[in-house]
DNA sequence: TAATAAATCACCCGAACGGGGTATTATTGA
DNA sequence: TCAATAATACCCCGTTCGGGTGATTTATTA
């Protein structure tokens, strides 16, 4: 879409294994029309880092690793394309975990690739997702193909697939089902035993957690990811 | 799952374009471990020569063009697979046609391969496909990924995700779409050129509609419903 | 045990909301 | 053609909301 031939990628390495990123790292500064702008080994130095980041060095693609300590590579991503939905993103996994497929996905990674790719490909699929594809590994492929045959498809069955986003606590989803419901602060209030005042405290955090700011948008967070 | 090392697949061929047809199963005779039991080059063939086949001499795998003249290889696979779910079926084709990829999937085709696609990779997949796997083309691969990700799923028939309740005119449709993503009034009013006031009425006539009275009702109603 | 985190309650403020009106134009359709 | 119906715009008023700040109590766990 809009890379010129010789326009250089700004990439970041997001990855908690020391030898796999430094290697990762090494290989690609092999490349000339990429630049590695931001390695970091954890989401929380990720952002740290990208907050001191100049606007012409934003990272433009980002290898990020779905097994990260603290908080997970899909929770990164999540917050990261609030953030600056410009930014590409590819899931780097050793897995070929079903749930974490779809969930990568629906936070707005569009690449998802094993940590066994061979570098040429991975170099590839930089290019690619800046023109607007989607590459994947052909095990993955396979896997997701799979899972839409059995209909396992994230928009659909509540059932089975159970976790919580966001870490809600249980209080707050309770919240968080009554604003859905259409219901004021006071009304909740009644109902769940709290002083509206309490309530409203939970339905600011909710919306810190959510990365929303209003009622409307929880609720449609809320239900296009299934948490109810 | 099945297959011994030198156990030989029966392969059977149904395509219409005599070239490509011919090609293919001269292709095929140079392996081994294959035997081509059947061509045809049409479903009616196809079926009519299957009736004269001998037990012992089943097809397994079957590559089906998906492009058929007559009854098309997604009806011939549906058939086949009434009668005899044992057979694995890979869809052939020139098309990166989103509906019929699904359509595919969903009449039971395991694997769904470009016409195109190597010789040796034909070859593995017939493998791959008699151990359980689903062979795709990685070019398809990525066109699922991308449907997957859109919702574009076959599971929610195209017909249940247009219907429009409450016959909510146009503008209040279009102003309906804006609160869902959980704009202000204002915000709304600048985005579709309407005074904040306006929006105002047309918000409070959604809610007489909709029976609803406030944003958060709304949002779950609509979501619900799937009128967006 | 000491430090931390989570849950609860409280207050202020400005902005936004929802509900009740009224009025002016099209547009249409009987 | 004339009446009914949208669509548009405006005002008032009381309530609710969202954001910021901070206190107290209760687990939790390091």
């Amino acid at each position: 879409m809009n890379t010129e031939e010789n326009e250089i990628i700004r990439v970041s390495i997001v990855e908690d294994h020391d030898i796999f990123r430094k290697r990762l790292t090494e290989l690609l500064h092999f490349y000339k029309h990429l630049k590695v702008v931001l390695v970091a080994n954890s989401a929380e130095q990720f952002f740290e880092k990208l907050g001191r980041t100049a606007e012409d060095n934003f990272p433009q693609v980002i290898l990020m690793d779905i097994e990260l300590p603290g908080a997970s590579g899909i929770e990164a991503t999540f917050q990261l394309k609030e953030k600056h939905p410009e930014v590409d993103i590819i899931m780097f996994t050793v897995f070929e975990d079903d749930e974490r497929i779809f969930e990568s996905i629906q936070v707005g990674a569009a690449g998802y690739l094993l940590k066994d790719t061979p570098i040429d490909d991975v170099v590839n699929s930089i290019k690619e997702i800046r023109e607007g594809g989607s590459p994947i590994s052909p095990a993955i492929a396979r896997k997701l193909l799979t899972m839409v045959k059995s209909g396992n498809t994230p928009d659909k069955p509540a059932a089975e697939r159970k976790e919580v986003p966001f870490d809600l606590s249980p209080a707050e989803l309770n919240i968080l089902e009554h604003v859905i419901d259409g219901k004021s602060n006071k009304e909740i209030a009644e109902d769940v035993f709290l002083s509206p005042w309490t309530v409203k405290t939970h339905i600011k955090n909710i919306y810190k957690k959510m990365h929303v700011n209003s009622r409307a948008a929880a609720v449609r967070l809320a239900l296009k990811r299934n948490i109810v």
